[in-house]
DNA sequence: AGTAAAACGGAATCGATTCTTCCGTTTAGT
DNA sequence: ACTAAACGGAAGAATCGATTCCGTTTTACT
């Protein structure tokens, strides 16, 4: 039976040059907007038209699927390594900060511990792997006596959840806000303390409270 | 020059109930959906049909416009409840709680905090007239040793709106989380501690971290 | 240079959503 | 019964974003 020559042909330079700018342009803004991103938005921002997005996509959900997958894949391996450590508390106020980080300044993040976002398998898949590895890591840094006993594994996404909303809202005014209301946080994780972890971001000013009226 | 009779007349009897179910349903309903309800929404509530509520209000804008007022004049009541005690650290606390459970139970309030909502003159003012008084509160604990001095006012919004944020993603699945943030995040706020406030509300199950992900 | 296939741009289409208006019908009040 | 008030809900208008379509431009190769 005759085959074709070549069963994937040499795409054109053009082709790949814009399928790179199209791939990064949606990774920026991905990462500035969630899932609220429209295709319009990344056709722009990669200097292209929306039907030439469709020739290198097969829709919005599978492009944006795409970029979600390292992101969360990043979450599994910072936590493998809290896990190689062998300071237990250090380690996962460690992790706690790195996911906090990671939460706090990517929306799409955001939008994966917040939002109502279209069922994603890559989602599932994160919380059944991340659980274990999660528990792990609070159960060690409990026995350590570094975090109170109290504190259950499923409180763990709902702190990330928490610092997620605090830079959401209080960010384009503030940046690098959910810093020092994280720093809050972890000083009530701890068994017991006899002061507190100095706040060293500053915190906003009444203009700044202000500024969340005005609109973008 | 001659006047009308009647500069109001008395609305027919049927007008004035329905004005009613209106009110109410509008009430619930913003209290649920906060901002994002519509019109359509509140009508079908109210057991009426669109046209008959714009017979009764304006715009969209003015009803809630209308319906939020009470509940920010409330933060004010609460605010100076607060002042008005002579335990400033207790009464710094039991305000931020009862702040934090309106906030944590009423989608306007969170929409307040968390949302971009359109311009609200009772929102500006909301934040003129909190200021002071919130700052004076705070002031008051941090002076009693019952509040740990960097906490700055500005932070008081933020903490309400983390609370808010909880209660809005988790409360679906496990109505009441806010109150068991709520507990950790006031643990913070000590300047120091030799325990920990006892968790009381229970944490979230694995079931209910995975019903997150089904819409509705 | 010349040509055909590949790729492109962006207008047009489609669907969904929600405020607001309009008008024919129903109901309260006398 | 009759009239003015009130009602219901369809229709109008606007917005927004995914997806498709097709005439035009570019690349690759002779």
């Amino acid at each position: 039976m005759p085959v074709t020559p070549e069963p994937t042909r040499r795409p054109r330079k053009d082709a790949e040059r814009n399928r790179q700018r199209l791939l990064d342009a949606a990774g920026e803004l991905f990462v500035e907007r969630g899932f609220a991103v429209s295709l319009e938005e990344i056709a722009a921002r990669a200097g292209l038209g929306v039907g030439t997005v469709y020739r290198h996509i097969d829709d919005r959900a599978a492009l944006l699927s795409e970029l979600l997958a390292p992101m969360l894949e990043e979450v599994l391996t910072l936590t493998r390594q809290a896990l190689d450590r062998d300071d237990p508390g250090p380690a996962f106020f460690w992790l706690l900060r790195e996911l906090a980080e990671r939460v706090a300044l990517n929306q799409a993040m955001r939008d994966v511990l917040l939002a109502e976002i279209p069922p994603e398998p890559m989602v599932t898949r994160l919380r059944a792997e991340f659980a274990p590895l999660g528990t792990e890591a609070l159960r060690r840094a409990q026995a350590a006596g570094a975090v109170r006993d109290d504190l259950d594994p499923t409180d763990l996404p709902l702190l990330l959840a928490a610092v997620g909303a605090v830079e959401l809202r209080f960010g384009r005014v503030a940046p690098g806000t959910w810093e020092r209301f994280f720093t809050l946080l972890a000083d009530s994780l701890a068994p017991s303390r006899t002061s507190t972890t100095k706040l060293v971001v500053v915190p906003m000013t009444d203009d700044q409270l202000g500024e969340l009226s005005s609109p973008e």
